[in-house]
DNA sequence: TCGCCCAAAACTGTGCACAATTTATGATCT
DNA sequence: AGATCATAAATTGTGCACAGTTTTGGGCGA
């Protein structure tokens, strides 16, 4: 079981699937970008035409994302895309906090298999090979970002609970929500995050549940303060 | 903002709608009511000629309810009944516990409104009509059923959170998680849950988030310990 | 008899035309 | 002028035919 997130690099492998998967693919990503503004209506048509498919395949693209939490749908009046304020975001991240922190907790209480402690490790020695003689570049960031998703999917797998992993997924398609998107990229804020990892894999493996999931929902909920901090208006740095 | 479960009794209102919906609604009774087998695969064509509709509402009808989790869906393999074990009920209400546990915390750090204090009163009093003179009768099962999910209703408005509120949904769509599914009426066991609810009341009235966080979560835990003695075989009661 | 491969059947994906509903337009009355 | 209602335009819902993919079944050879 991998990609809870997608690992790729931003412009989207092309997916080679349906044409509705394609399609949406493409209308995902123009509403990640902002490129279709938030509470615009969005008429099938239009969208058809300008993708060059029917209607068909068009109108399934659209209830998947809507299934995803990226439309809003109503009867005989089509989808409309999702509003999301900075304060839905912060929601967004306190669910992340308290499911991610009950992954933890069921790892912590299941055997450790061979197979699951050789992913965290092979996370965690990623995570310190960008600590241990930190640079910021685009490299190092893009390394990071991998050991960060590495660590995130060992403990959904680890919790080895299907609707959880379900639930948590939906969670993170969210905009501005995804594990990809890494924060404040700074020695002491990477080298932070990245001793929180460690000491969830060792209340983990001591199958210390409680403490496990609350030091997730202390990572997590660190990460939406930083967030919350940067989203806030008056910042032109970047 | 009203019904997060449908309050309505066991054979549904057929609703009004497009043709989809009503399928969907149809579809949904039959899974749910266990005529089609868990793990069977869904046929389109032939689904569609038994509901005499065509196969495009049908579609949409099997995707809407792959979106709440019922059904599975596999490109070019169609949908599958998703197979439920008491296990991954178990695991459905330790979902339930830690989201409904974050609805009360962030209920509890908002103002109390005259809307929602009226709102968990109603609620409350309706329980305690219930509790006062217990008797064992459908019709009181059905008033604390009602109550029940009138509770559980204003936690979740009180927490206006609407990711949560539609997380919280998927969760409480799974079989034998709905909030509809009264366990154990017995005069101490209803006594019991709704003490809780009282408890649970006072600590968001209060302000105090983790109290009321914590109660949440051992409320839901107990049901769920309730739940999976039920559930398990060897039981030839009702 | 067992396994492999290929063709046919079954099933899902897509395009397109038409029906039903919603939204926009404008004429009429006060 | 402003409101109201009927009519037209736009948009979504449904039916159906055909294309692409998967599954089934049978024939062939070892």
């Amino acid at each position: 079981m991998s990609g809870l997130v997608d690992t790729s690099d931003s412009p989207e492998p092309p997916r080679s699937g349906p044409r509705s998967m394609q399609v949406a693919d493409q209308l995902r990503a123009s509403i990640l970008s902002g490129e279709i503004a938030q509470g615009e209506r969005v008429n099938e048509a239009h969208l058809s035409v300008k993708l060059g498919v029917s209607r068909t395949p068009t109108r399934a693209a659209l209830h998947a994302l809507a299934a995803e939490g990226l439309l809003d749908y109503e009867t005989n009046r089509g989808f409309t895309v999702r509003a999301y304020s900075s304060e839905s975001i912060s929601e967004a991240y306190e669910i992340r906090a308290v499911l991610e922190g009950l992954a933890c907790r069921l790892a912590a209480a299941r055997a450790n298999t061979h197979d699951i402690t050789a992913r965290f490790e092979a996370a965690l020695i990623a995570g310190d090979e960008v600590v241990t003689d930190f640079q910021n570049t685009p490299a190092r960031m893009e390394a990071y970002r991998r050991a960060n998703v590495a660590f995130h999917d060992a403990v959904i797998t680890a919790a080895a609970n299907q609707m959880l992993e379900d639930t948590l997924r939906l969670a993170l398609a969210r905009p501005a929500t995804s594990l990809r998107n890494i924060v404040s990229f700074t020695e002491n804020a990477v080298r932070r995050r990245h001793d929180d990892h460690h000491r969830i894999h060792e209340a983990i493996h001591a199958g210390d549940g409680w403490r496990a999931e609350l030091l997730m929902r202390e990572h997590v909920t660190s990460v939406k303060l930083v967030m919350s901090e940067e989203l806030k208006p008056g910042r032109a740095d970047r």
